[in-house]
DNA sequence: CCTGCCTGGGTTTTT
DNA sequence: CCCAGGCAGG
């Protein structure tokens, strides 16, 4: 360590440990890296893309995949800060952002303008909205939410309208789900995107994959130009997601220069068609090639009972690859569990609790995090939060980009950039009121529908009322004069002109109300934002767009969600409050994970299913591998949920932590440890042991099987002949059903009874059938 | 065509 | 509880 003649400047790989400067300089070939929590894995892809560029790979030769915004600038910065400036070359990125600026590029190929719209959640349901309305379908069976899922998983699975179509089985799925028409909907839909110019979110997959596909010349390009690819949280990438990346890496000759780098214990995307059947595949894909595998497996993050508790947790789930976490930052402080009566004693108890750890161990707020699984539980924290004077932050939830009155001047300005843009027609044609309400809009539609135009094409031609026609003309003026210029003017300007002459400023100025004023604020806040666009000496993106204008504006916000756009930076020692999700890569001296209950954490939507639950316990584990030194749980006995008082079980999780890592509070003591103490119950539930009630004669029968291994069928499935398991009886068979439609009564026979003859009612019994 | 009341339905996680 | 959307009245 002599610097006296320090020839070579600090070596970055010596911060690294044995396992991970291997995984950083094993650039050739294809290399799979198991990450564990806080294992050091972004320093290991940051210092890997470091050593590329000084083993003279030119930095847009690598494409360097992630899945927040936020990580991949992040991972940039840090590259920065290892090679210098350059690194900002490095095409690092979203699956999504960067997918669809190479799409802008190669537009022409598909059929689409390279200013393409691009469709956020708000505009797909919309417009599927419209498309159920129009086939006259009755939207409370048709859910837009139900049928956007269900393109949405087809998309991920390359099953175009065509195939949906000729796809048997989930033509039965959507018969059994009484939506025979998905199908129907999906081809609009699709037919729909593509005459507006619009790609939602699955399109710049779905399109940039058929593009690979259908034009060789174009793959050529791409796969010439990406030396090395690296994907980041490889666990939540989808089957698309990967057939991308084979795309650009698996073809003849291909060198196979990817290092992709997760961990199957952290995925908890499932809900959005991630699997981790990637990783296995990958090992499959390349294993002609010599694969190199690196595990990353010492926690540089956890004190160790909180590593043991991790442990622990995941280990209740079924397949996984085997790996052992470990620390050597001491046993450190056990875990804490609070449990309160009620929603409102919890965040009281938190904040409480916050304000403790703070002053005894000297926390900043900046060291706090509280976790939780759904968004809507934030607003008692924040209560009580406010109530203690201690500052915070809320994360998720509505982001900048999708406020009212942000979104509304967004659709003028996407409108402006392309007219065929339909959502953006809707949402502004009548905002502000000009008189052109329903029975227009619908003979608008219904001329685009009858000549196939576009919705702004229509409403040209359209016969129209003498006034609405005025209204109308001016609308049309408005956006034809601002297009004219949209390509040579200062967008900032052009937003303005926007803004003041659709009236859309005028409205907000009118009303004067507190949240009128801070609707005011942001949608300034959102002109502010253009202006400070086109000043920026931005170097981000260059080669697509280099210009300032309101195009390239817009296609720099499509993909922006959870960005904070007017950083705070006045105050940044706040407590951090999100939902689990969202804290994902993150770290924080102190966690809290709130909520801890059945049908809560896990949520009930997951509790159906093994799978479900599983995801739901990985999720659980990325919340608890976020703490550094003191990891507190907690839940509350009843909470509000849609208005209505409900009584909870605590999170079946809580019995997973072992009792070793857990302190023993007032709330857990021996003396408490009763019956009375739901969450010893539970535990004893679990353990099989069940504690002996001393009042009353209520017996506990246990379930014949595990009753989260149980998966009744729907009532209509059941027949005749059939082996059933029924939850309290066990084991039958039926013997006969009588009864019609809805009033169907089974006769089952159920061997282990001393009756055991029952009649059941289908249509409430719960029975799994057996096969 | 607009406004305001009312009802009924849904409630996870995110690019 | 909170919203979107339907409907009646202006």
């Amino acid at each position: 360590m002599s610097d006296s003649v320090s020839q070579r400047p600090p070596h970055y790989l010596d911060e690294l440990n044995e396992v991970q400067r291997q995984a950083a300089t094993a650039t050739e070939g294809p290399v799979l890296v198991i990450a564990g929590p806080g294992s050091g894995k972004t320093r290991v892809l940051t210092y890997r893309i470091a050593h590329l560029i000084e083993k003279g790979t030119a930095p847009w030769e690598i494409l360097a995949l992630t899945f927040t915004n936020k990580s991949a600038r992040e991972m940039k910065e840090r590259i920065v800060k290892v090679v210098g400036q350059k690194a900002s070359d490095i095409w690092a990125g979203t699956f999504h952002s960067l997918f669809a600026r190479i799409l802008r590029v190669e537009a022409k190929h598909i059929g689409y303008p390279s200013n393409f719209t691009i469709y956020d959640t708000d505009d797909t349901k919309s417009l599927i909205n419209s498309i159920i309305k129009e086939l006259n379908l009755d939207k409370t069976v048709y859910q837009a939410n139900a049928i956007k899922n269900r393109i949405s998983s087809a998309k991920s699975s390359l099953i175009t309208p065509k195939l949906y179509m000729n796809n048997a089985e989930l033509l039965t799925q959507d018969k059994q789900a009484k939506m025979p028409l998905v199908h129907k909907i999906y081809a609009a839909y699709v037919s729909r995107c593509k005459k507006a110019g619009a790609m939602d979110f699955d399109d710049l997959l779905y399109r940039l994959f058929e593009l690979l596909q259908n034009h060789p010349d174009v793959a050529k390009k791409y796969r010439r130009k990406f030396k090395y690819v690296l994907v980041d949280e490889f666990q939540d990438t989808n089957t698309l997601q990967y057939a991308i990346v084979k795309k650009l890496v698996l073809y003849p000759k291909s060198p196979r220069n990817i290092c992709v780098v997760g961990d199957d214990a952290q995925s908890i995307y499932a809900f959005r068609g991630a699997t981790i059947q990637n990783i296995l595949d990958f090992e499959r894909d390349f294993a002609d090639h010599g694969i190199q595998t690196f595990k990353l497996e010492q926690n540089y993050r956890s004190t160790e009972h909180i590593v043991q508790a991790a442990n622990a947790v995941i280990s209740h789930n079924r397949r996984q690859i085997q790996k052992n976490i470990w620390s050597h930052k001491g046993e450190g402080q056990k875990i804490k569990i609070i449990r309160e009566m009620d929603d409102t004693g919890e965040g009281r108890r938190v904040a409480d609790t916050i304000v403790e750890q703070k002053s005894r161990y000297h926390l900043k707020n900046e060291d706090i995090a509280i976790l939780y699984r759904t968004n809507a539980q934030s607003r008692i924290f924040e209560e009580y939060l406010r109530k203690f004077n201690l500052p915070y932050r809320v994360y998720g939830g509505l982001s900048f980009y999708q406020r009212k009155e942000v979104k509304d001047l967004v659709a003028y300005l996407r409108l402006v950039v392309n007219p065929n843009d339909e959502e953006a027609f809707r949402r502004s044609i009548n905002n502000p009121k000009r008189g052109i309400g329903g029975t227009s809009l619908e003979k608008v539609a219904s001329l685009a529908g009858q000549q196939g135009i576009t919705l702004f094409e229509a409403l040209k031609h359209v016969a129209l009322p003498k006034r609405t026609r005025h209204a109308a003309d001016g609308f049309i003026e408005l956006i034809t004069k601002a297009r004219a210029k949209a390509d040579t003017a200062n967008a900032y300007e052009l937003a303005e002109t926007v803004a003041r002459k659709s009236g859309l400023l005028d409205n907000l100025r009118k009303d004067v109300s507190i949240e009128g004023m801070a609707r005011l604020e942001n949608f300034q806040a959102l002109l502010d934002g253009i202006k400070s666009f086109v000043e920026e000496d931005t170097l981000i993106d260059t080669d697509t767009l280099p210009d300032k204008t309101l195009a390239s504006y817009l296609q720099n916000i499509a993909l922006l969600t959870d960005f904070d756009s007017n950083e705070e930076k006045n105050n940044t020692d706040v407590i951090t409050l999100m939902s689990v999700h969202a804290a994902k890569g993150l770290e924080f001296k102190s966690v809290f994970v709130v909520g801890l209950e059945k049908e809560l954490f896990p949520s009930f939507m997951s509790m159906g299913t093994i799978e479900g639950m599983d995801e739901e316990r990985r999720l659980f584990y990325v919340a608890i591998t976020r703490a550094e030194q003191f990891l507190t749980l907690s839940y509350a006995n009843t909470r509000y949920r849609y208005g209505k008082m409900k009584m909870n079980e605590p999170s079946v999780f809580l019995t997973e932590i072992p009792a070793e890592a857990v302190e023993n509070t007032s709330y857990s003591r021996r003396s408490e440890k009763s019956e009375y103490d739901p969450l010893e119950r539970q535990r004893a539930k679990v353990s099989g042991i069940v504690p002996i009630r001393k009042r009353g004669t209520a017996k506990f029968t246990k379930p014949k099987m595990d009753p989260s291994k149980f998966k009744p069928n729907p009532p209509a499935e059941i027949e005749e002949g059939q082996n059933v398991m029924h939850l309290k009886f066990g084991e039958g068979r039926v013997v006969k059903i009588d009864g019609g439609a809805d009033n169907r009564i089974a006769t089952i026979h159920f061997s282990g009874l001393a009756q055991p003859e029952k009649r059941i009612m289908l249509r409430f019994a719960k029975l799994q059938v057996l096969d």
